[in-house]
DNA sequence: TAGATAATTAACTTAATGGTGAACTAGATG
DNA sequence: CATCTAGTTCACCATTAAGTTAATTATCTA
């Protein structure tokens, strides 16, 4: 993983065990068990996936008693957005021509009936 | 790298090096040799890259004689961009309580001055 | 045909990732 | 104090990723 804070923002998120941490997150603050339990993975294996969205800046851990509850820091889900937002007029411009493709096609459909 | 479309899409920007290569596909068509130009690496270094990209769904390639030009296919940029959208109200949210944080503070500020 | 150019494939090294079980730390509670 | 609960750290293993150089394929051109 590269260390440029963007780099590991993408690099946490490829992972779906991950995504569906931080979707659970959503909901609000939620301790390590709680946020395991879906997974079918030992402690061991949910405490390092939290240490990468920690490292990403993705979530930040408190303590109480001797629980370590996890919330949400949506800092670099917005830099991950600004990124990928400078691309949209491409996927704009993709669908407009995917829609005239189709406009096309059915436009010929029809002057074959005729 | 998990095998899911949206991890494939993630993992492949987790890499700087293939963000710039897209950035430089919004340009326009590229050959290999002109991506691989801005770049200090070896040849087979570039093309793995772009394999990388291209298994993503985020590149695709034709041929015209020895040249293999490349360029963006936008749709897995839309699919991330529709996953992150989910938290905007999270870093809206967030941007609101830093902003009343700040108001707050400077109030605060305010009133010990006087 | 011979050689130059564009790019990929092969074989390999090194480092990172994702998982495990076992041992450990910290705090709550009988 | 003894023990239970929550979670982390350690030591390890298998797989994948990212890079290299050398060899190979495909196409154009002298």
């Amino acid at each position: 993983m590269k260390s440029d804070p963007l780099s590991a923002a993408f690099a946490a998120l490829a992972d779906p065990t991950r995504r569906a941490m931080l979707t659970r997150l959503c909901e609000g603050e939620a301790t390590v068990n709680e946020i395991a339990a879906p997974f079918d993975l030992s402690l061991p294996a949910i405490s390092k996936h939290l240490k990468v969205l920690e490292g990403a800046g993705l979530i930040s851990r408190g303590r109480s008693a001797q629980f370590r509850p996890c919330r949400l820091k949506p800092g670099p889900l917005k830099d991950v957005a600004d990124w990928v937002e400078r691309y949209r007029r491409f996927w704009d411009e993709s669908l407009d021509r995917l829609d005239n493709y189709l406009k096309e096609i059915q436009h010929k459909e029809r002057s074959d009936d005729a």
